[in-house]
DNA sequence: TCATCTGTAATTATTCTAGTTTCAGTTTGT
DNA sequence: ACAAACTGAAACTAGAATAATTACAGATGA
């Protein structure tokens, strides 16, 4: 699910540059995604106050504030975002050997730390510095 | 494949404890997996000389050097993890909208960047410190 | 009031990951 | 020398996770 986060950057990045309010189905094409999952994102966005939507002809998307003031770790809180996890647990938990049951408890411990040193980054990086970023692979390519 | 880091580690941890040479099949069953997976894992980290082995009759692996110098990011270095990665991209690369063509390549510059974080925190870790935490936890529940 | 959106859910398809099976090659112990 | 027990590696199967597709109710603006 960590493809959401992309899915959403682009589209914010996007409706940056676009400035005027874009509809699930031009956005998808940009992102080369389906609608449903555009809008699927775009919601959780909405519910976290990034973005708002206008109804009906001429609807779509379009951000709230000022993109300086996005930051990217917004965005992993609005989808609830694990840059870093596991499904699959080793060991046991009801295995009396020490590490067989306490160390699938001890990965997610450091799954959880890594986890909240990728979110602090994020902090960092607000859409505004992406659009820019872009501009400047483009000219250096 | 974040997964086979668990495995890993999981199987270095019990070498630690276990002391003497240790049969796939043995960590195979602490670690709740198949003796297949546990030989594909070890055998990265035998390439990477963390351990050894011992084939025939009571053979198995154990661990070369002190477990206070092995640090976590051994273990990603051998087995090339990546913490932070996705296979899926969005946007096309021929689309002439900078967003669609760029944005995948900036992701990945962001996803290595948070790579890169999470391997220099791994290096402040050492299989001994795993092994400790387990004993306190232990002792805490 | 109708065309055009979003929000959401159910289903299918695809891709990724782990498990299983098998066997050749090596080493140890007798 | 030989048999038993192990690793290393590959091919295949099973299952889980992820994305695509389809469909439709509800809201909104022209």
């Amino acid at each position: 699910m960590t493809s959401e986060f992309a899915v959403a950057v682009h589209g914010l990045v996007y409706l940056e540059q676009r400035k005027i309010t874009t509809s699930s189905e031009e956005l998808a094409s940009n992102v080369c995604t389906n609608p449903a999952r555009v809008r699927k994102v775009m919601a959780k966005l909405k519910k976290a106050g990034i973005i708002a939507t206008k109804e009906g002809l001429e609807g779509g998307y379009h951000l709230i504030g000022d993109p300086d003031t996005i930051s990217l770790k917004q965005i992993c809180d609005a989808l609830d975002v694990a840059f870093v996890s596991s499904s699959w647990k080793s060991g046991d938990e009801n295995n009396p050997c020490m590490v067989a049951s306490g160390m699938s408890g001890v990965m997610d411990e450091i799954y959880g730390e890594l986890n909240d040193l990728c979110r602090d980054r994020m902090e960092q990086i607000t859409i505004n510095d992406i659009h820019e970023k872009l501009i400047r692979n483009r000219l250096t390519i």
